[in-house]
DNA sequence: ACCAAAATCACCCGAAAGAATGAGTCCTGA
DNA sequence: TCAGGACTCATTCTTTCGGGTGATTTTGGT
């Protein structure tokens, strides 16, 4: 019955045995006003009106010792460093401020995944000497003399992942 | 309590009905048994226990609705997404596993650096053949052909930022 | 003191990269 | 229609890269 499952949260024999005498004291206040019933008959009304007085005090103790609380939810703000997803965000920017050609990129692309100029040609359907000339503008562009320069400022400038 | 927790549900003016109602009624029970005493004196005992009960059963009726909930503080942490610092981590396991040594490293840094082997054999104060020597060492470890390629991997592998 | 790994250097050769120059095609905007 | 940009391709030449081989010296650990 969930009316004794409060009872649990009484910790200790200390607390039981403290219900206990208060429980006795309770019925000898009782008995006592039993006694003074017989020699003042008028009383009766008082005898209820304690009666009741003492036990809704008995119940509002009862509650207000057995009463769940209220659960309430606090949020706390946890600052966690999560893997990053590492997503890569193409510079639009420099892309235009250099004035790099959709080729150019195309070629830049191809060099950062470690392609040589004839395979960069296949993938792109052109000679190496095309790929020659984007790389050689792409150069001046990025004001690098190498492919691996290229790569590295290209990184740096967020064009390239 | 959870005996009595659905009567927190009723709202404003109902309540206040109800609990005259309620009162009410408690009158007539009380009367009711006043009556019966009369006639059955040893019923005594029978009308104070239930006076006993049903103010109890008001105290802690009253506690529910009159005290204070008490409440449970219950912390929820909240990952927050804090923008990542974006720190790079050398991956000391990759670079033992490939059995790589400190001067092919430094190569390689030199490589995606954008230098050439004879700035990096400047830079580490050795000859480009040297220089050379470590590369292609450092290619067949890596399995690649290629400076480009070796960065790209060396990238992915996180043995460069 | 010895061994193994690492580091150093040298030489050759072919392939690739890069610089420089010229030129043809296509497309768009003035 | 005309200029300019992007794309394409070619040629020549120099430099760099990368593979292969061999050798000597340093270093670190047993």
């Amino acid at each position: 019955m969930a009316f004794f499952k409060p009872f649990r949260f009484i910790a200790g024999n200390r607390e039981t045995l403290l219900y206990g005498v208060a429980l006795a004291v309770l019925l000898f206040v009782l008995k006592w006003l039993e006694l003074r019933l017989v020699i003042v008959n008028h009383a009766f009304e008082i005898y209820i009106g304690a009666i009741a007085v003492l036990f809704t005090g008995l119940g509002i103790w009862l509650a207000l010792q057995l009463a769940r609380p209220r659960v309430q939810t606090v949020v706390v703000e946890k600052e966690v460093y999560v893997g990053e997803p590492n997503e890569f965000v193409f510079n639009e920017t420099e892309f235009r401020r250099l004035g790099l050609s959709r080729r150019e990129l195309d070629v830049l692309l191809g060099m950062a995944e470690g392609l040589s100029n004839h395979e960069i040609g296949e993938r792109l359907f052109v000679s190496v000497n095309t790929v020659k000339t984007h790389s050689s503008n792409l150069f001046s562009k990025l004001d690098v003399r190498s492919r691996t320069q290229a790569i590295d400022r290209a990184k740096r400038l967020r064009l390239i992942p």
